[in-house]
DNA sequence: GATATTTGACCGGA
DNA sequence: TCCGGTCAAATATC
């Protein structure tokens, strides 16, 4: 069987992220138009993400064979039929959301291979973790060899209620303990109540109100629990064909509007703010959005991580704003 | 009593 | 065999 070669998938992901930024706009002038149904809006904020789903996962198989299981038609673009909500098969909205079906696709008893996504926190007062909307468990802790402080497992509450297989890690740095590194794996599976509240591009007062919620078959949703989305897409480097670099932006407890007539997801998506213009990273820092959860996190991917320097310290006054 | 945390033992990948 | 990750009994807290 034949499959795409790196560059033939670079064009098709590029393809796939014009078209997501065409769709973009449309859901602009959809959201400025008052008239236009929710669901509607809904629909096409599917189809955004759908797209997206497509091109992480062309990146991510980079070329690799992709088998073509109908059963996983939205996992590489397809649109989600029976529910507008279905936001890729996930609750949590994360560029990794894919990875729990791409865990059924390819199952692997080995830990290593589940999808992780590594933040840096800067604890509040220096000693508590903020909150960062999830509802987790400890199960156990843990010196690790060459860490001056033990590292802690957590699983989510919903482990048992709901089978949520969503797992964190965190270890207090060793240069600096008011920072810990989180390490997620997996993602949320439990049905929430998702709320996204987008960052001004050019004030301190949030501009975007959108509320997705994804409803579990035949129940409503009835745990407010999901406060955070975080969403990692991927640049494309054009001039850089070896290497693909993440294009990182988090944000906490989104609340959406939609009878807000002022909203602009769009603008909001592809502005480029001044701290992330020029950089590879975007942020949306909580701390300028009306929520509770006020701390600011740093996403990498694993393989970021590899790349940084091994004297790289936490206390790094860049990490943080 | 229910729920959460702690901690030593065990499992399994490298 | 080592060590990170998980389990489960004991303990703490509400």
């Amino acid at each position: 069987m034949e499959f795409k070669g790196e560059l033939d998938v670079r064009d098709v992901m590029i393809d796939e992220l014009a078209q997501g930024k065409e769709l973009i706009k449309q859901l602009q002038s959809l959201l400025m138009d008052a008239s236009v149904s929710m669901e509607k809006r809904q629909f096409l904020m599917n189809q955004i993400i759908s797209i997206y789903n497509k091109a992480l996962n062309l990146i991510r198989f980079n070329g690799e064979p992709i088998v073509p299981d109908p059963s996983f038609s939205s996992l590489f673009g397809g649109v989600p039929q029976n529910s507008p909500f279905s936001v890729a098969g996930n609750s949590h909205m994360s560029c990794r959301s894919s990875d729990v079906d791409e865990e059924q696709l390819r199952p692997s008893k080995k830990r290593k291979t589940l999808p992780r996504r590594v933040e840096m926190v800067k604890m509040n007062n220096g000693e508590e973790l903020p909150g960062d909307g999830y509802s987790w468990r400890k199960y156990g802790q843990k010196f690790i060899l060459g860490a001056k402080f033990r590292r802690g497992y957590y699983r989510c509450t919903h482990r048992h209620s709901q089978g949520c297989a969503a797992l964190k890690q965190v270890q207090r740095s060793d240069e600096d303990p008011t920072v810990s590194q989180v390490i997620y794996v997996g993602d949320h599976t439990c049905n929430t109540t998702i709320q996204i509240t987008g960052p001004s591009t050019s004030t301190h007062e949030p501009r975007v109100h959108l509320t997705l919620t994804q409803h579990p078959p035949q129940q409503q949703p009835q745990i407010p629990t999901k406060p955070q989305l975080t969403v990692q897409t991927e640049e494309l480097n054009n001039g850089d064909q070896d290497k693909f670099y993440f294009r990182c932006f988090s944000f906490s407890t989104a609340v959406i509007d939609s009878d807000n007539a002022d909203v602009d997801v769009a603008g909001w998506l592809l502005d480029e703010s001044p701290v992330t213009s020029g950089s590879d990273q975007f942020q949306a820092s909580p701390g300028k959005m009306n929520t509770p959860e006020s701390d600011i996190r740093q996403v990498f991917t694993l393989e970021e991580l590899d790349i940084l320097d091994p004297n790289f310290g936490f206390d790094n006054p860049d990490l943080f704003i």
